[in-house]
DNA sequence: ACCCTCACG
DNA sequence: ACGTACGTGAGGGTC
């Protein structure tokens, strides 16, 4: 048998690691979430390959002799945000305590190790794995050599391999050929240089053509794209650097010293004791001496059943600093609560009638007087508790969403795992699975008991730990000022919801249908074929295919028959036309008119979910349905806010800022023209058309306006002259002229959007003027794709971002204004940049003061935020 | 489950 | 050369 050994690259899979994985942080605030990671890929392999051998390659801090050859060369591992700078030397250390030999090498990287170690492996007849997460490696690869390369996708890692055969399928060249490739193409992630004008296509049909740099130069007349062929004549010498630059060093000065590397038992002492410094305490588990029973004491509960109990229990409670709790509702009814008052010690109730219930809810709502309530989710704790705004209580998933936005859940064992010091907790899915709660109340109640105590102890024991990290990174005010609040403020909206008319709905559905049927029928008959529409592969199909139409293929799966694609084949086949209308019709029918009838409740209300931790950038989000989708732009579309209507002896006021981000950018970068320009214009874009192209302002042209509005837009989204240009459909030289006219007009914007840009990239992180933060991981990425998109996002986030927060701040002023002046008017929706106010006849003109004062007053900014406001009979109307 | 398309800010 | 504007959610089709 041969044996083998693993060779891994170690900052590549220490930055994979925290990229890929929440950061954890553990009770001391060492930042831990990346050592934590690389373990576990590290077990992975280890039980998939079982290697004899095993090493671990680290770079070290200076100078390559790929500097001395280009001193411009950067390397891979050029930028490391503090948080994971400070996780190598723990994980050097944990590595040493397992007894892992770790190799570095001054002169060289880890590449050169690996490849050095892997060449003498193989030449010692052994088989060499090597772990990484750098496609360069890929050159290495022999019969003897393979790759694996970790990818993580939503939480799971998997690991790709890479043979020889594997490299020949992805690339179409052999393993030592991807050398060439880079020598042509280059690598913007090393700095490598490479052929101007060529990229991954040219360069991997030349190496395919032939094989090599050089013997491509030897046939340099024959050479194709005549571009390649200029760029091989007269920079041919770049691509022999890049060549030496790309080629990892297989004799680098290091030697395998077998008896270092081979691998002996790494649940050592020592390791045992780092686990436990770091709190890994799900790693423990790995160790002989793993403790389960004094790892699940803390779901440890009791079941109240006696009011003698329960007296005594509150009288504990309320001697708390905090409590977890958490209720469980199912068919509409409360079916259980767990109330825990310390790890280990929990209660569960089953009150069973709806008396019980109430008295429940109400001594809960006393405790909550004094004692803090945490709670997996208070807004849906409300839903059952009648909780003033002002009731102690803390909301885990909105902290946790605080501290890091990017994640699309916040499951209460992800967050125990992360701010409890690792405590354990069985999964929702691991307890509950696919059943409904109500029905394994019915079968296993212990199952819901469990679940339920889960998320209670969850709740009392991240409590501290989550308001620890919000007061350690400055986001403790945004929390308790912005988001808290806003818990009351978006469940009173979700309760009140929206009144909605089912019959006018339907009559506007009807008239859809009629329409859609003419052109349903005009459409088969100009195809020739009855297909159907809806989908894009047979539109497609008959389109490009039977009809002949040029348009060409765009997605991966076929033709693009997107409407922006589409409208620029109408003028010349009248079939477009019809389709684009058939769409519209279509959408306006099955998302509106049939969606929305069918959200109607008993009420004769609609009642969204208002979702508070979805978005990246602080935005809230509405779902079943969304309600921040309702048409406007067009005017058939528009005609469904007819359907939305206050009830009997109300009517709406409806309130929007104007251009609030552009007014935040103008205070944020403080560029006094711009500021200048809002404190006299009524009209943005035309005053930026006329200072952009030098023309006075009452000589502006619509084309000038619609190009200068296009502009602004773009500088808030993070501009790139290709969106600009696709948005204006005009050429990528053109929409660079008109950004760069722009800074000159603009030159603090130029420099604000270049420093948001670089301090996120310092931080890993964007911060809103409020001190909520958006990390940017994409930044970090070697693909230049993903790091212009993180770029983009540094621009945008902040902007965006402080916009919501400002909005959210006025909504809570507005909720609480309405209630605190006793008023019977409500807030029922928020669209980003616009307050509906569902306003009682009576109070309509304080109601629209009150909007007008808190929306304006929500923030102090050098520039004046601008209201404006519209009643009206439905939405229509108010708008 | 994933893609495409399209509605909004 | 890379094949994009920023942020969302829903419906229909396809595999």
């Amino acid at each position: 048998m041969t044996e083998k050994i693993l060779l891994v690259d170690g900052h590549s899979i220490i930055n994979r690691a925290f990229y890929g994985l929440p950061d954890l942080t553990n009770s001391q605030g060492v930042h831990t979430g990346a050592v934590y990671g690389f373990l576990n890929i590290l077990f992975r392999i280890l039980e998939e390959e079982k290697p004899e051998y095993l090493a671990v390659a680290f770079d070290v801090h200076a100078p390559t002799f790929r500097h001395e050859m280009f001193p411009d060369y950067k390397g891979t591992r050029h930028a490391m945000p503090e948080e994971l700078r400070e996780q190598v030397p723990l994980l050097q250390e944990m590595l040493q305590a397992m007894g892992i030999q770790i190799v570095t090498l001054a002169g060289f990287e880890a590449d050169d190790i690996l490849g050095t170690l892997a060449s003498q492996s193989e030449q010692s007849g052994m088989d060499a794995v090597i772990l990484s997460g750098d496609r360069d490696l890929l050159q290495l690869v022999t019969d003897h050599i393979s790759i694996r390369l970790p990818h993580t996708t939503r939480g799971q890692t998997t690991m790709e391999t890479f043979g020889p055969a594997e490299v020949m399928e992805k690339y179409q060249v052999t393993p030592a050929q991807i050398v060439e490739l880079k020598a042509l193409m280059g690598d913007s992630s090393d700095n490598i240089p490479g052929l101007p004008g060529v990229g991954e296509k040219t360069a991997t049909k030349l190496i395919v053509q032939y094989g090599s740099v050089e013997n491509a130069l030897e046939h340099v007349e024959e050479i194709k794209p005549n571009k390649a062929k200029e760029a091989f004549l007269h920079h041919y010498d770049l691509a022999v650097l890049s060549k030496k630059l790309a080629a990892i060093d297989k004799n680098a000065p290091v030697e395998l010293d077998p008896a270092k590397a081979r691998l002996g038992n790494i649940f050592t002492a020592d390791a045992f004791e780092m686990c436990r410094r770091l709190e890994f305490k799900n790693l423990l588990t790995r160790f002989e001496r793993e403790e389960p029973e004094e790892l699940l004491d803390y779901l440890e509960y009791y079941t109240c059943t006696d009011e003698e109990g329960e007296d005594l229990l509150f009288e504990k409670a309320a001697e708390k600093e905090r409590v977890g709790l958490a209720v469980i509702a199912g068919d509409g009814r409360i079916l259980l609560a767990a109330l825990t008052v310390e790890a280990g010690e929990s209660y569960v109730f089953t009150p069973g009638d709806p008396e019980k219930t109430d008295a429940l809810m109400k001594r809960i709502c006393g405790l909550s007087k004094k004692t803090q309530i945490a709670a997996m989710d208070v807004k849906d704790l409300l839903k059952h508790a009648d909780l003033e705004p002002d009731a102690n209580v803390f909301d885990i998933s909105v902290a946790a969403y605080l501290l890091n936005p990017l994640k699309s859940t916040y499951p209460y064992d992800d967050i125990a795992r992360e701010y409890a010091g690792s405590m354990v907790l069985p999964s929702r899915e691991e307890l509950i699975g696919k059943n409904s709660l109500s029905a394994l109340m019915e079968k296993e109640p212990e199952k819901v008991e469990k679940y339920a105590v889960c998320m209670s102890c969850a709740a009392c024991c991240t409590c501290l730990p989550l308001t620890e990290a919000l007061q350690e990174k400055g986001m403790w005010k945004v929390y308790t000022d912005i988001e808290l609040p806003l818990v009351f403020t978006l469940d009173s909206m979700e309760k009140t919801g929206i009144r909605a008319l089912g019959q006018e709905l339907k009559e506007y559905g009807e008239q859809l249908t009629e329409r859609i049927g003419e052109l349903e029928q005009a459409i088969w008959d100009k195809a020739g074929e009855h297909f159907n529409i809806n989908s894009p592969k047979q539109l497609g199909q008959i389109l490009f295919e039977k009809l002949g139409i040029q348009g060409g293929k765009k997605t991966k799966t076929g033709y693009s028959t997107a409407a922006d694609i589409l409208e620029k084949l109408a003028p010349e086949n009248p079939i477009i036309r019809e389709i684009l209308e058939y769409r519209q019709y279509a959408k306006l029918k099955s998302t509106y008119a049939d969606g929305l009838q069918n959200e109607i409740r008993e009420d004769g209300r609609i009642h969204s979910t208002f979702n508070q931790t979805i978005t990246a950038t602080g935005r809230i989000s509405s779902t079943e349905p969304n309600l921040q989708n309702i048409p406007v732009r067009m005017e058939l579309g528009r005609l469904i806010r007819k359907a939305f209507v206050p009830e009997p002896g109300y009517v709406f006021v409806d309130a929007d800022y104007s251009q609030i981000e552009l007014r935040v950018l103008a205070h944020m970068s403080g560029d006094e023209n711009l500021i200048e320009a809002y404190r006299e214009a009524q009209d943005i874009h035309r005053l930026t058309a006329s200072q952009v192209f030098h023309v006075p302002f009452d000589e502006v042209t619509s084309l000038q306006r619609r190009n200068a509005k296009a502009v602004n837009f773009g500088i808030v989204y993070g501009i790139s002259s290709f969106g600009l240009s696709q948005d204006l459909s005009i050429s990528r030289s053109e929409a660079a002229e008109y950004i760069e006219k722009y800074f000159q007009t603009y030159p603090k914007i130029k420099e604000f959007l270049d420093r948001m840009v670089r301090e996120a990239k310092e931080k890993g992180y964007s911060e809103t003027l409020f001190g909520r933060r958006r990390p940017i991981p994409e930044l970090f990425a070697g693909n230049f794709m993903q790091r212009s998109f993180g770029e983009r996002v540094a621009m945008n986030a902040p902007i965006q971002g402080t916009a919501a927060d400002i909005i959210k701040i006025a909504m809570n002023r507005v909720c609480s204004r309405l209630r605190e002046e006793h008023l019977e008017s409500r807030l029922v929706l928020q669209v980003h940049d616009e307050l509906l106010i569902e306003a009682k006849e009576e109070e309509k003109e304080q109601v629209s003061v009150i909007l007008r004062e808190e929306m304006t007053r929500a923030a102090d900014l050098s520039v004046e935020l601008e209201v404006d406001m519209h009643t009206g009979s439905n939405w229509y109307e108010a708008k």
